[in-house]
DNA sequence: TAAAAATCCATGGAATCCCATAATAGCCCA
DNA sequence: TGGGCTATTATGGGATTCCATGGATTTTTA
């Protein structure tokens, strides 16, 4: 399996460590597992981003358009590199959250690992749940608009409850 | 790892001393290690910007573009090459940052290291806070116009069909 | 010779590694 | 089908290493 799926809650300890979910796991190991996962903060939630090598070149591509020495290449780098922490992954395939990112987010004993295919997103337990709520509201509109519910005609995405 | 990401925010001692954080250091010496790293005043900002042989063969890279002896190449060359220090690490990780640098950034007690990937910027703490935001005011409104949401340019597949 | 710079040493706290345990899921074989 | 064995996983807790930081000592330079 190559992407990530499925949601999974996992306890932060004492010090801070999270087990990453094992079937996540292995989706990195098959992504070209360089030493850690990259995380940061999402744009307009409260939760964290996170992904291996392919998540890595995503940021890459955006980034290329612009040309070096640009202060607007520059500040752009600040949002999409400067968030990006690595947090390597110990022997027992537990990563440890930074304040700043745990912060952002809102996390405090429990974490929601969500997969979104390419990446996956870390969540406070309840907060998800609201959100999550309220994208199979929105996902359902969608449908009978569309009509029916036979799947999804033009291929949109679920009206960006998501993240 | 090979390029720099993530923030940290160190201290300046009594003699001017700064520890380059840890994770800046080993992409330092994967990139080529030649004494000491490459820092000048940022050319739009009140920061520093820094970096490796990488970063010193951008900055030829931008030169090669224009016709030797050409008045242009000249200017360009002495902003570019004029303003910086080569700043040697001592034995423990740390640069000793000249007076000149300092007061163009402003830096008294502390420092903030930024990854941006090539290179790194430093600053002081608080203008940071405000550059930050800007940046990520700024990565939304590409984010839309990418409509990069789900990390998927295409919006193809991923319809919603979570858990 | 005094001031400045480079090198060396010490330390507290944080991150990493290593091992133990309990719970779960998968499997084999009767 | 069911029962027991094994492998995997999440979680907890020491022990060790790494790192930022401060200070002392030596070397250089003015």
């Amino acid at each position: 399996m190559d992407r990530f799926v499925s949601t999974y809650t996992n306890k932060i300890d004492a010090k801070g460590r999270v087990s990453i979910p094992a079937p996540f796991r292995s989706v990195l190991e098959n992504d070209g597992y360089s030493g850690g996962i990259y995380c940061y903060p999402s744009l307009d939630a409260a939760a964290l981003d996170g992904g291996g090598e392919r998540l890595a070149q995503k940021i890459d591509g955006l980034l290329q358009g612009l040309p070096d020495y640009s202060d607007e290449r520059d500040e752009l780098s600040v949002a999409l590199y400067g968030d990006v922490h690595v947090l390597s992954i110990d022997g027992d395939g537990r990563i440890i959250l930074p304040q700043s990112l745990r912060t952002h987010a809102n996390l405090e004993t429990q974490v929601t690992f969500v997969g979104l295919g390419d990446k996956f997103q870390m969540w406070h337990p309840e907060t998800f749940q609201d959100r999550h709520k309220q994208a199979r509201e929105k996902a359902k509109q969608h449908r009978t608009l569309f009509g029916a519910g036979s799947g999804n005609p033009t291929g949109s995405r679920d009206g960006g409850a998501r993240e």
